[in-house]
DNA sequence: GCCTGCATGTAACAAAAGTTACAAGGAACT
DNA sequence: AGTTCCTTGTAACTTTTGTTACATGCAGGC
């Protein structure tokens, strides 16, 4: 499985072999967490199956969704944390059970220096990471809740693959960092203009 | 002066030299357009002397001032950009009279590959930026208004090495993708909490 | 069936930010 | 000095978002 995944994103064989030699498999249950609460692994995590989510932390518990991470996908942020030893200001959390290979960062530099694939892939990387930075600010800066609920659940049917996302108001409330109350009061907004249907635990996306 | 700051990037001798060979000099007046409006140069802008500034830009016209660029450090964003040949939805701004180093963007694969330091200022690039949209994202997520614009007071004042701010409160607003009025009303207790004094076109920082 | 706990709905209010409109003050120019 | 333009101040109001408090409703265990 893991040689598919880096076959597919264009990693030469020599590579491949490097990087299954010398790194491992981790899974994790939904919720678990996989960076952040002083968990700093010296090592970069692709996800080979399942849904990874990456929050930014504020000092006083706030925190706020920032992008999801999926198949294939690498934390950019954990590669520029590895290569500096800083404690970074994100949390990553499994939204659904995951599979994830794990690369001892030590193996970084050279394999930048010596695989013209891997500097794509990570280049690529920091590429994909920074649009879905500019879409949060985007829907920070310019829309309003409403616009940012909407969006937020089109990515998360998107990441998740499925019109129906088991999510309290509450959880989304805190993913966006707001309150139940607002949520709920957009959800039924959102209903009425018939762009999701709400049962319990579950809103379905139209 | 180029040699003098690429000399305290850490950069080897070699490289400097395959620096000072491919690129060149661009001279551009405070307010000039640097990236954006169809300028897709493919080229990495260094920063030599003055400052720039880095917008996002949604289509609709609206923009919000994302962070400063200063002596030495380059636009993460373009690097991306060049490597992958995409327009970019950011705007780049002189904020001052500036001097900048332009590198083809041709010569960056290949000097990512062979100079070690070349690799730690490129990530190092990459990671000052996501620091500084993640700071842009806390203001924007955590803070209320007042806090936004004394940040970015703080900020101007950092980047432009100043206590003495020129700007009016229109522009002042429209970086922040606000209204005017709500920039004299926010300044005006900022005044009152005598963080700042206010004169015509003239904020100090106290 | 009947608790109990969690999820959702809703009202009423408060706070923050945005809008419109107009007044007033300074600077530059004739 | 007087005119004009740009900048800032301010009032009054609307809209959006957040808060508090309480009601309703559903699901699972006893």
């Amino acid at each position: 499985m893991i040689e598919e995944i880096l076959s597919s994103l264009g990693f030469e064989a020599q590579l491949i072999q490097e990087i299954i030699d010398s790194g491992f498999t981790k899974t994790a249950k939904k919720d678990d967490h996989i960076i952040g609460e002083g968990l700093k692994d010296k090592s970069i995590p692709i996800v080979l199956d399942g849904v990874l989510k990456v929050y930014r932390k504020e000092e006083s518990g706030n925190e706020v969704l920032l992008y999801y991470l999926e198949k294939g996908e690498t934390c950019a942020m954990s590669i520029t944390c590895c290569l500096d030893s800083k404690p970074s200001e994100v949390k990553v959390i499994a939204e659904t059970d995951v599979k994830i290979w794990m690369i001892p960062s030590a193996n970084l530099d050279r394999w930048v220096s010596k695989y013209p694939s891997f500097r794509r892939y990570v280049f690529g990387a920091y590429q994909s990471r920074f649009d879905e930075l500019m879409q949060t600010v985007d829907s920070l800066v310019f829309t309003n809740m409403e616009d940012r609920l909407l969006k937020y659940l089109l990515d998360t049917k998107q990441a998740i693959e499925s019109f129906e996302i088991h999510k309290t108001h509450q959880e989304i409330a805190d993913e966006l960092n707001t309150s139940r109350v607002v949520v709920s009061r957009l959800l039924k907004k959102l209903e009425q203009e018939s762009k999701i249907r709400q049962r319990r635990n579950c809103i379905e996306i139209l």
